[in-house]
DNA sequence: GAATTCTTGTCGGCGCGATGTCGAGACCAC
DNA sequence: GTGGTCTCGACATCGCGCCGACAAGAATTC
């Protein structure tokens, strides 16, 4: 559920907060909502959230100031403002917040969702899931959806090309049946242990020779071997 | 922790500079700072800044002198000026100090950011984004707003000319519609990912026989393949 | 070493989701 | 208004994933 991290919003209006929480969940990320300013810092200092998306008027204690507190804590998770008025924004900008974005009510929720990854984007710097893999003969370029056997270009589904690149993520680490299905398919999926053999079968059929590499540890699962 | 290189910061409040140095260093960038005028030129003699960020008004030395002095040294390094008042501003512009850039106080420390990595991008010469890409029979030039193939001029729409730039701009690199999306139409674009390939189909449609150049991962989204 | 049982490999077809394509309507600039 | 452009809906098409069923192979028991 939280696969890509927990984010944290707070926003006393229910509608709103909910929305919100909707599309950030079917995104994947994992959703922690509360509705006051001060309970908003605490779950901020607990739940360790990858980003937060705070209101600036709130009750208890307004958006700013959890942020201001939040900065003096040296925590320097990225921070969105929802802001109802324009001069509000002038408040943001105009001081030391370290906020990173704000978005002006009324707002696309597609919009804040893209905001949210643009900047864990940022943040992260070159992501990990960019890295470009290589094990013996086989090199694997996510960015590119590219895998080569020797120099020798491949053509996988995605699904096969997804299967492959956790694999190789991680050489030498056995992957059983439901982590593989929980990794490349989603935690969503309803798809049998045994979809993951048959994709296991088809990518070793395309490798050709290098098919070796991936090995079935019976009882447990299939790695790809060192 | 200086992969971006460093930064020289004089500046003699110390809650001002470290708080510039928070920000500049979440940025990747390495930091020296010193805190008055006459250890500030030293440093930058020595430390061989990327750029250098000078509060005016400072003990030892005043921050338009170590200007002026580094030019003198034949040092043409990207300064930015610190100023809390008004009047400052025209010393800086009114004289030959080769300031690159100032900004008063109090200031946004994003801004900061923002102005040295623009000073760094313009410095590291033509932008990217200007530079002529040529992929095959198809060269697009974004100063000249120009798509050709084989020579012969192509008229594209606004968007799908963007668009094409975007792809272009790294071949081989597989782009999701969501990225294009943002790219392209940027971050408040309500239009759904089907846009995406409406617009693809039109690109591909004036390209004629360089048509291939764009292919479908199914799955992913779209690339210029190389 | 043979029989049994469980696990894994393999094949083929069905259904669904993703993409290509066309056209209508909205919107904007002139 | 007029022309150009963007966005969306609708439909057709195609590829892919999923499952069921059986074959093959490995572990376990005697």
């Amino acid at each position: 559920m939280t696969e890509k991290g927990l984010v944290l919003v707070v926003e006393d209006e229910r509608p709103i907060a909910d929305l919100v929480r909707l599309y950030l969940a079917r995104e994947g990320f994992g959703v922690h909502v509360e509705h006051d300013g001060t309970a908003g810092l605490a779950a901020a200092r607990r739940v360790r959230p990858v980003a937060a998306i705070l209101d600036i008027a709130l009750p208890g204690l307004e958006g700013t100031e959890i942020c201001r507190r939040m900065r003096a804590d040296g925590d320097w998770t990225p921070v969105i403002f929802l802001t109802a008025r324009d001069d509000e924004v002038d408040r943001i900008l105009g001081l030391e917040l370290g906020a990173d974005d704000y978005v002006t009510k009324p707002f696309s929720p597609r919009e804040l969702v893209a905001r949210v990854k643009a900047l864990l984007r940022r943040a992260a710097g070159p992501d990990q899931g960019e890295r470009v893999r290589t094990l013996g003969p086989l090199t694997l370029d996510p960015g590119r959806r590219l895998v080569t056997v020797e120099g020798a270009p491949l053509s996988l589904t995605p699904t096969e090309f997804d299967l492959l690149g956790h694999l190789l993520g991680r050489p030498g680490r056995v992957f059983t049946r439901e982590e593989l299905l929980a990794s490349v398919w989603g935690y969503a999926s309803h798809a049998g242990t045994r979809t993951v053999d048959v994709h296991v079968a088809q990518v070793r059929a395309k490798l050709g020779g290098a098919a070796g590499l991936i090995r079935t540890v019976r009882g447990v699962g299939y790695t790809a071997d060192v």
